[in-house]
DNA sequence: TTATTTTGACGTATATTTGCGTCAAAATAA
DNA sequence: TTATTTTGACGCAAATATACGTCAAAATAA
C-alpha cells in the first residue's frame, strides 16, 4: 500500500516543499511573470501567451489562485488576474529562508 | 493524448521549474539539510533520520544524485556521501533569478 | 428575446511520482 | 570458504499531476 507520508515531516519542510511544488511548473512560472511584466492586473485569455490549451492553463491559474499566489475579480464577462503581492513576498520569504539553511560557504567534501 | 508539453516552454523557465520541482519534496530538503549539517560527507543509512523505508530513501537519494545536489563515494562495502557546493551554489543562483523576476515592488492592484 | 463571449466546473485519459518489497552484487567478517 | 552488511537495480501498486474536451452559467450584444 502506498499512502502519502508527506505528513510525518516538520511542519516547515513540509511548507517549503510545498511551495517548491507550486513553482514546479514552467506554465505557472509564465503567468506569473507575465503577470508581474504586465505591472498590473489582466484580463482576457491567458492561454494565448502559453503553448497550452485553455483548459489546462485555467488550471494551472486555479492552482495558483488557490495557493494564494494570484487574485481575481470578475468584471463584466471578463475576469480580472492579479498578482498578490503580499503572498508573494511572503513565498520569497521562505524559499531565501531555506535557501539560506543550505549553508555550504565551508563545505569539506573530500573525495 | 496527453503528451508531456513542457517543451514548448523557453529553455529559461524549463530549468527554473525543474530545479524548482527536484526540491518539491520534504524528504529531499531533509536530506539536503542534514548533509548540510553534518559539514562534511557522511555514511550509513539516511533512512533512519526519516520517516520512510530505506528503499524510499535511496530512491531520493538517487534523484538528488542525478541533479547532481550531492554525490557519492563508495568506501567499502558503505557509501559516503556529501553535497555538491558548486552545484548548490549554481542552483541557489538560478532560483534567485526566477525570483528576482517576479519584481512586485510597485505592483497596481486596485481589486 | 435570442445569440455570443468568457469563464469555471466536471469528467477522462495518460504520465509521472511516491513508497516499498525483493533480489543481487560487492566488500568485509568469521 | 561461507556468512553478514550495505547498497543499488528492478518492478509493482497507489496516488498525483497534466492536458484537454464538453457542458453550463453569467454577462453582454444584437
Amino acid at each position: 500500500m502506498v499512502q502519502s507520508k508527506t505528513d510525518l515531516f516538520d511542519e516547515e519542510l513540509k511548507t517549503q516543499a510545498a511551495w517548491f511544488k507550486v513553482l514546479a511548473h514552467p506554465a505557472r512560472l509564465k503567468i506569473l511573470q507575465y503577470l508581474s511584466e504586465a505591472n498590473s492586473c489582466i484580463t482576457g485569455d491567458l492561454s494565448e501567451e502559453l503553448p497550452l490549451g485553455r483548459t489546462t492553463v485555467n488550471q494551472h491559474i486555479k492552482e495558483l489562485k488557490e495557493a494564494g499566489l494570484i487574485q481575481g475579480h470578475i468584471e463584466g464577462v471578463r475576469t480580472k488576474y492579479c498578482l498578490n503581492p503580499k503572498k508573494i513576498t511572503e513565498v520569497k520569504a521562505i524559499i531565501e529562508q531555506f535557501l539560506t539553511s543550505l549553508n555550504v560557504g565551508d563545505y569539506e567534501c573530500k573525495s
